[in-house]
DNA sequence: CAACATTAGTCAATATGGTTGACCCATTTA
DNA sequence: TAAATGGGTCAACCATATTGACTAATGTTG
């Protein structure tokens, strides 16, 4: 790889960096708001994209001990902004939900990003999307691959 | 904004989310084998993007305080990847330098990421490697105009 | 020159976020 | 009935960050 390509990459490397922590600055700010962070963010996200989701898949997803969650899930429990319910299934096991306070929070911090990202997409047309997205799934599926030689 | 468009819009943050993630985890690996940190990792990146940057500079750059950059600087000169002497026009300011040690380790660290761009850039094409960085750079921008209403 | 500002380094106190380890309880499965 | 699973909790620990207070050296300006 000769330097200048180097050089491109790099612009890419710093890019991530600067865009990852801007695009996390907003809903970090209204977390604040609220006295919680950003863990309770993406619980609240996760349990919006997957209703009824239990502990267990939620700890695989965050890849968090469940010491670790175990704080901020319990203040947004007691908030009331997450429902946890045995399940009828197998009553080990917690469903968790959102409340109507909750999906509303939820909202609000999600809101702020997706405006962004459409605002962006729609700019730059639909292409953009389908290739940004494509980026992103290729640089997760390399680290997938990589799981089986650990 | 209907239903349909809100569940692609999650997608992208989920995708933002997860690439992430798994973009920071084998230099982390890396890091960790060395006994250092994220944190490190940044101070080297910049370092070597920016030779005879100042602490101020990089302090504003990393967005954190003396304080927090302090232990893992200290550590990175100690160890003998950064050199730091006082600049010819103000010995105030230190200018930082990667050292060869500090170069070797920096490339041995961004290259794994630089590999993984590099790789899916050239699978999907140079347009791509344009599209993605424009959206990045949007994602950026977007964040600077909200500078000026704090 | 004296006063002030800037750059950098350091100590201390504090908060948070995470880890590992060790348990407990209820329920399900073998 | 014994073992495994899902979940919850306590404790000890460590790293990462913050704010605040201070020092020291050097530059800048009235």
């Amino acid at each position: 790889m000769d330097k200048k390509r180097e050089e491109q990459l790099n612009e890419t490397l710093m890019l991530f960096y600067f865009a990852y922590r801007t695009f996390t600055k907003e809903p970090d700010r209204i977390l604040e708001q609220h006295g919680i962070h950003r863990l309770h963010h993406r619980i609240l996200f996760f349990v919006a994209r997957k209703p009824n989701i239990s502990v267990h898949e939620l700890l695989k997803t965050l890849e968090v001990t469940k010491q670790a969650l175990h704080a901020p899930m319990r203040q947004l429990i007691e908030m009331g902004y997450i429902n946890s319910e045995p399940a009828e299934y197998d009553r080990r096991v917690r469903e968790l939900r959102l409340t109507e306070k909750g999906e509303k929070l939820e909202m609000q911090l999600s809101n702020v990003q997706r405006g962004k990202m459409n605002a962006i997409f729609e700019e730059m047309g639909p292409d953009s999307e389908e290739t940004w997205k494509k980026v992103m799934k290729n640089i997760i599926d390399i680290d997938n691959d990589n799981e089986g030689n650990d």
